[in-house]
DNA sequence: ACACCGAACTAACGCGCGTTACTAAAGCGC
DNA sequence: GCGCTTTAGTAACGCGCGTTAGTTCGGTGT
């Protein structure tokens, strides 16, 4: 079933068909040519073919999803919000996961170029910096949780820094004044951000933060705890009522010190996590308050950006942050 | 960058470069005037255009997979194990979601077929029996972790029966003769297979099944507790020491019943879950042994299934169906 | 000397479609 | 009857490539 086909059928040429496919503004059909036409397709239940069409056109629909892995929350969000993003601007997602291998990170890549994806979305795990190879510079890309060490292509980013604040303020509101923060591996960026808004939101309460209060967790449970327990060790007036934990696994290792010492959550301490894994947030007792990272308004918004970009507009924004929303539970 | 640019390039006619790049078999190519091509793709930056390529050749390379979400770990898993296999394959997996309405699916479908994709991959999140729209019938179809009521379609299902007597044999194996089963609503095929496995390996033991001790947990933790209740307040004589849940979060729900009545896992009592979820299997204390539902290889299988399909093979068999490996972990 | 053959290519068609340039006919004022 | 405009279309090219049916040319056998 071609448009030939269809153009036979309902005795026309071809060239009407396709102006009536694609509503050519400036032909001019009479509405019963169209009806024809349209009936004909209905008849012969012809389908467009994408593919002859975008080489005719010269515009693949494509954009290209790299990711370090499908599997896992993070990246079945991205995934999400791209997806429906992009499908409703009809365009499509090529979508590859690198598994942290550069090989088939390449591969992946000369695929994509070979299918000619009109722009290309790369997202990480977790917030960082990256390097891609060069052949990503031949399409217009986005990152996505990440950026690059040289600051040239554009990038959308969790705000951390509104994150920590917005955390550590809900605990302030909640009249804690010393507010213990377990965070991630200093160096990262998350953790730079996040303690960059905990600080933040203690000035502006009137209260010095004091650097003792601060202990990275290193990201696991364990390490949580024993951060937790130096903490909570701490003689009672110095004792922090509130913790801020680096993410949700962490903030289950902070749960088991508060509740070895037989205090209570929320009333003794409060603990805010941060990232909602649903399957520890909401399975924890008493339940996690903690901040959302923006996985899918990141895909989306990624789609969005390069759909821009691919149309020659220039972005407005080189570098996009994202709010952390607060999801209340029941821990503060 | 087109072919004609290369063969430009090289000195060659187009033909030429097409038989080098396509290794067509029956062409001889000097090696010399092989490499005279190859040289020139490098110095151009030559790629092939995979659109075009599929026009001429009437071959897309696409194969469509839908799942009723993106999100969530089922499918991700399922869409990892078709992507390996698809890339592997130098196929391309067009994705969608139907997010559960029909509307959405079709329209998904819909682009898919004007993409002319070779064949279909569909994928529910549970085991059940679907009804496919129309036009699905135009092309290949696979199904994955479902079937249809007619039985037409070949599908991949998981293989709950042995599951269920894997886990109900581990139980044995560990010296337990008094099992309960915590069933899923028992009206869908996993509660049915799981039980007839669970009997199965009873009878093998020389145990007559007890219908008492097969409870329904109707898939959730509250109900799993209260069924578990029911289990161990039993008599002595007749109190189950080991339980077979219908999935971990109903493991959780039977965790919770257990620790209340002052019984230690897996010492007084034995559990062993299903589906296993990471993040509970590996979170509860004590670690909970598991079945896993193979849905990476139920993905691999289905693109592996419709390649064949594909090229016009037929199928060896009609109803595949993959064994759920036990996890062990530290609840048995 | 001629016929024959394989090696090494190439011209040309078609895949299904978008698009540009052109045409035929109809309507209109004078 | 003539020029002009609008309406309703169409022929033909090209997108980048796979493929078939050749063509050219340097040997080989007799």
């Amino acid at each position: 079933m071609t448009m030939s086909d269809v153009a036979r059928h309902a005795g026309v040429s071809r060239t009407t068909v396709s102006f009536v496919l694609n509503d050519k503004p400036g032909a001019v059909i009479p509405d019963e040519t169209r009806r024809r036409i349209l009936a004909a397709i209905d008849e012969l239940g012809y389908r467009p073919n994408a593919g002859a069409r975008a080489l005719a056109a010269k515009r693949s629909g494509w954009f290209g999803l790299i990711t370090e892995i499908v599997t896992g929350p993070f990246a079945a969000e991205v995934i999400t919000g791209a997806q429906k993003r992009a499908w409703s601007d009809q365009r499509f997602l090529l979508i590859a996961a690198s598994e942290g291998d550069p090989a088939q990170e390449a591969a992946a890549l000369d695929q994509m170029l070979d299918h000619r994806v009109e722009g290309l979305l790369y997202a990480t795990t977790w917030h960082r910096a990256v390097t891609l190879p060069q052949a990503a510079r031949e399409v217009p890309t986005v990152l996505v949780n990440c950026y690059d060490a040289e600051g040239e292509l554009p990038c959308i980013l969790p705000d951390e820094v509104s994150g920590g604040y917005r955390a550590t303020r809900r605990l302030l509101d909640a009249g804690h004044t010393c507010i213990g923060l377990i965070n991630l591996d200093p160096a990262i960026p998350a953790a730079i951000g996040r303690r960059e808004g905990y600080e933040r939101a203690l000035r502006e309460a009137g209260i010095i933060p004091d650097p003792s209060l601060v202990i990275p967790g290193w990201a696991t449970a364990d390490g949580a705890y024993t951060a937790a327990c130096e903490l909570l060790d701490r003689p009672a007036a110095d004792r922090p009522t509130a913790l801020f934990c680096g993410n949700d696994r962490m903030a289950m290792g902070a749960y088991d010190a508060i509740k070895e010492r037989g205090l209570r959550i929320p009333h003794d301490v409060a603990v805010v996590g941060f990232d909602n894994q649903e399957l520890i947030a909401a399975y924890l007792r008493p339940k996690l308050t903690t901040l959302a990272l923006p996985f899918e308004a990141m895909g989306t918004k990624g789609v969005e950006m390069l759909s821009a970009l691919a149309a020659g507009q220039p972005l407005d924004t080189h570098r996009v942050t994202i709010d952390c929303p607060l999801l209340e539970r029941s821990s503060v």
